[in-house]
DNA sequence: GTAGTATATATCAATAAGATATATATCTTT
DNA sequence: AAAGATATATATCTTATTGATATATACTAC
C-alpha cells in the first residue's frame, strides 16, 4: 500500500495493460475511464516519477521519427504485487458526487420554475448524448468475436454508464412534471 | 459572476435561506446537500471571509450561553443578485465522478473473478443503506402538509438521489450475474 | 472527575484540477 | 511558401479541494 491516493494505482492499472508515455496514458483514461475516472498531467508526470522512485515501473527513452521523443513507462513485478493488493482491498467509501445542476436546483425557488426547467432540458440532452455515445462502445464490445478476458470487465463498466444514464433520463422527464405543476413563486 | 469555483455559490444558496454560522453551514450541508455537494471547513471558513470583501455577506458576532461564540453570516442583496445570476447562467458540464470500484472493476482481470463480485456485493449493500436513507427522507417531506416553496426543490433532488441508488443495484445484480459466468483467468 | 460529545473556528499538508508554457512535426489553407 | 490549426509529447504553476488536526468552551453521562 502506497497512500490513500489512487492515482498512482489507476495509472499501474494502465500500465498493467501495456507500457505508455505520459501523454499516451491521458488519452486513454480520457478514452476508456472517463465516465468514472479522470487525471489530468499535473497528476500524471509527478505520479509517473514517482511510480520509478517507489520502482513500480520503470523509464525508457524511445526516439521516434517525425515525433518528439517519449519515455516508456514499464510496470515492474512490484508495481503488479502494488496493483494486485489495492484490487483485493474492499472498497473504502461510496463515491462522491459534484453535481452542479443539483445544487442549482436545490436553490430553485430564487428564481422561477422555468428557469429550472430550462436547467434540467439541457441536462436531459446531454445525458440523451452521453447514453448515444456509451451504447456504441457497448455494441463495439459485444461484438468481439475473440473473448478476450479483459472485455469482461470493460463491458460491465460500460453497462454502468448505461444504467446511469437511462436513470437520469428517467429522473429528468419526472422532474420536468413536477416543476410543471409549481405554482409561480418569484421571490 | 466571481469565479468558476462554485462552492462560493453553494454557501450564497445556504445563507439565501437565512443566516448562518460556518459550523451550522456544514451541518446543514452534510444532512441536506451531501449526496450531490460536500465542502470541507477548509472551504467553508475562508470563503465566507471572502464573501464578506466581496460584500455578498455581512458578519455578526453573537453570543451563546452555554457554547463558544459564533459568527452569524447574512447574505447581502448584492449576493442575492450574485447569487441569481448563478442560478440563471445554464449548467456549464457534466458531474465527474471518481468512481473508485469501476476503477478496481475495469482492471479486474488481474484478480480472480470471485474478488470482483466481492466488491460488488458489498457496494450493493452499501447502496441499500442509502437508498433506505433517501426513502426516509421522501417520505418525511411528502408529509409536509404546509406545502413551502422549497419543498418541491427539496424533493427533486432527493428523488435524482432515489434514481441513482435504483440504477446502482440493479447494476450491481446484473454484473454479480455476468462475473459469475466468466471462466478463471487468473493472470 | 473524567471521558465523551457537541459547539465553534481556524489552519496545515497533501492531493487534485485547470490552465498554460515549451517544443517538434504534420497537415491544411491561403 | 507563409500562416494557422492540429497532433504529439513533457513539464510546471496556480488555485481549489480534501482530510486531518489544533484550539477552546461547555454540557452530559458514568
Amino acid at each position: 500500500m502506497i497512500k490513500k491516493s489512487k492515482s498512482l494505482y489507476a495509472l499501474l492499472g494502465i500500465l498493467s495493460l501495456g507500457p505508455h508515455s505520459g501523454y499516451e496514458i491521458k488519452k486513454l483514461i480520457e478514452q476508456s475511464l472517463n465516465h468514472f475516472w479522470q487525471e489530468g498531467y499535473g497528476q500524471i508526470y509527478p505520479n509517473l516519477k514517482r511510480l520509478v522512485e517507489l520502482d513500480l515501473a520503470t523509464v525508457e527513452l524511445k526516439k521516434q521519427d517525425g515525433k518528439p521523443d517519449k519515455k516508456v513507462y514499464t510496470i515492474t513485478n512490484l508495481g503488479r504485487t502494488h496493483l494486485k493488493n489495492w484490487l483485493l482491498t474492499p472498497i473504502q467509501e461510496l463515491p462522491k458526487e459534484k453535481h452542479e445542476i443539483l445544487l442549482k436546483l436545490f436553490f430553485g425557488q430564487n428564481v422561477s420554475a422555468e428557469d429550472n426547467i430550462a436547467h434540467v432540458t439541457l441536462y436531459k440532452q446531454r445525458m440523451e448524448e452521453v447514453l448515444e455515445v456509451y451504447a456504441h462502445i457497448e455494441t463495439t464490445l459485444q461484438n468481439y468475436d475473440d473473448k478476450q478476458p479483459d472485455t469482461v470487465y470493460q463491458l460491465i463498466t460500460v453497462r454502468n454508464g448505461i444504467y446511469h444514464a437511462r436513470a437520469a433520463l428517467a429522473w429528468c422527464d419526472e422532474t420536468i412534471e413536477i416543476l410543471k405543476n409549481t405554482p409561480k413563486n418569484q421571490s
